[in-house]
DNA sequence: AGGGGCTTGTGATATGTTTCACGTGGCAAA
DNA sequence: TTTGCCACGTGAAACATATCACAAGCCCCT
């Protein structure tokens, strides 16, 4: 009722939403009715107050006193964040990981699908995976536009990722989902996610390295060959 | 000289890094020698600023009046973030996103090597990937700890995630890449870092339904099919 | 040898996010 | 109906991160 002006949703409370979203299905599937922000927190590794503060974002779903009904704010997750709109995905790039997220079934189990496949190699061409027939990169456009695609998946070699992302833009894709390891530069009113494995990767050997010894500069390479077995 | 106590640097410094190492390569391969903060942040999507300080987290290793030498500001990051050391990898679960982890080749190239892989299907056990032949699940723990294996990668079903974790985690792995879309309990003391397919789609989902009308909390589940093909 | 112009490294500042702490409303039981 | 307790929703405080702006240092040119 209060109508209130909710300032724009951080970032990383989005990404919490979905967590809470995954949590909540699964509540209901154990037939639990009602959830507090305590136990969502406990849930989903957050803390109480941050569940309350990423749900105040889009509204109060919950009942003082009481918490939460987790059907009604399943719901509500699921109309904040978009699922079940359908949305149909292209993938570009059918090598070893857009062979694997064509297959994945995560996917098609939160309501998206990946409906096309595209791909620069003729070998690749013409075969079928999941149902879905691979065809060349020149029926991107005409693909995309005819059957209204908005979100794309980028799995193709780094080298090709920016000229396959202006063709997606230029054929009217919306939203980006990247997996090249590299920055790519998009018009600001594309929407882009990127996974890259080489940063997380590194981001561990970042950790690793620096509880085997505070890093401090220094010129020389150590060997540092430590073993690393613990107690 | 100053031997500042420099402060921890954030995540997303750290992440950051990786991308100012990758960009310097390339910009070795180029032939370039020296490069600004303007020049490595025009290229990265960071802004200059963002650059010097994520660098002055960890020492200062550029020339007032001129920039950084590439090849030594690369061999720095390299050492920050532990490339190199050749840190081997173990992978849990060889379904398809885990076979196409074990195919990817943009972890050797970046000097992290899958080179063991378990699996608890029958069927896939034994199957050879890239010189790297699958075993059961009961081996994990005398294999991780036999060859000194100190990063897991885990790419079962969200459903095993979790007693999988608890395996490596007893047979003395540090560090978890996990592509398992849950939110895995680790002991303090074990790296984590995800990559949740879901959460990505379902963030730029979230973006997408945004742009259509902005949310504000409603009870009736509206159509919104706005066609969205934009111009 | 000295001056001008350029770019780093870094205090200080601004912005953004998380946590705290408590007022508010709601339920149940007497 | 009143009492007591509970858990949400939210201002305000604390914390974290990013940006600004400039002094310090370096190089080149004259």
């Amino acid at each position: 009722m209060p109508a209130l002006p909710r300032g724009k949703a951080p970032q990383m409370a989005i990404r919490r939403l979905s967590m809470y979203y995954r949590t909540l299905a699964a509540l209901r599937e154990q037939g639990v009715e009602s959830v507090s922000s305590e136990r969502l927190s406990a849930l989903t590794g957050s803390t109480a107050a941050q569940v309350r503060r990423d749900l105040a974002y889009f509204g109060s779903f919950g009942r003082r006193g009481v918490g939460y009904e987790v059907e009604s704010l399943q719901s509500h997750m699921q109309s904040i964040l978009g699922i079940g709109e359908g949305w149909p995905m292209a993938l570009v790039g059918v090598g070893n990981l857009g062979s694997a997220l064509l297959a994945y079934d995560g996917f098609p189990r939160q309501g998206f699908r990946i409906v096309e496949a595209f791909d620069s190699d003729p070998r690749r061409v013409g075969t079928v995976i999941r149902d879905v027939v691979v065809k060349p990169m020149e029926q991107i456009k005409e693909t995309i536009q005819e059957r209204q695609i908005v979100m794309a998946v980028l799995a193709v070699p780094a080298k090709a990722a920016q000229a396959v992302t202006q063709q997606l833009v230029d054929a009217g894709v919306r939203c980006l989902l990247n997996f090249a390891p590299i920055q790519l530069k998009v018009p600001s009113h594309i929407y882009l996610a990127s996974v890259d494995l080489s940063i997380e990767v590194e981001y561990l050997s970042y950790l690793l390295r620096e509880s085997v010894a505070d890093y401090t500069a220094s010129d020389t390479v150590r060997p540092v060959a430590t073993t690393l077995t613990p107690g």
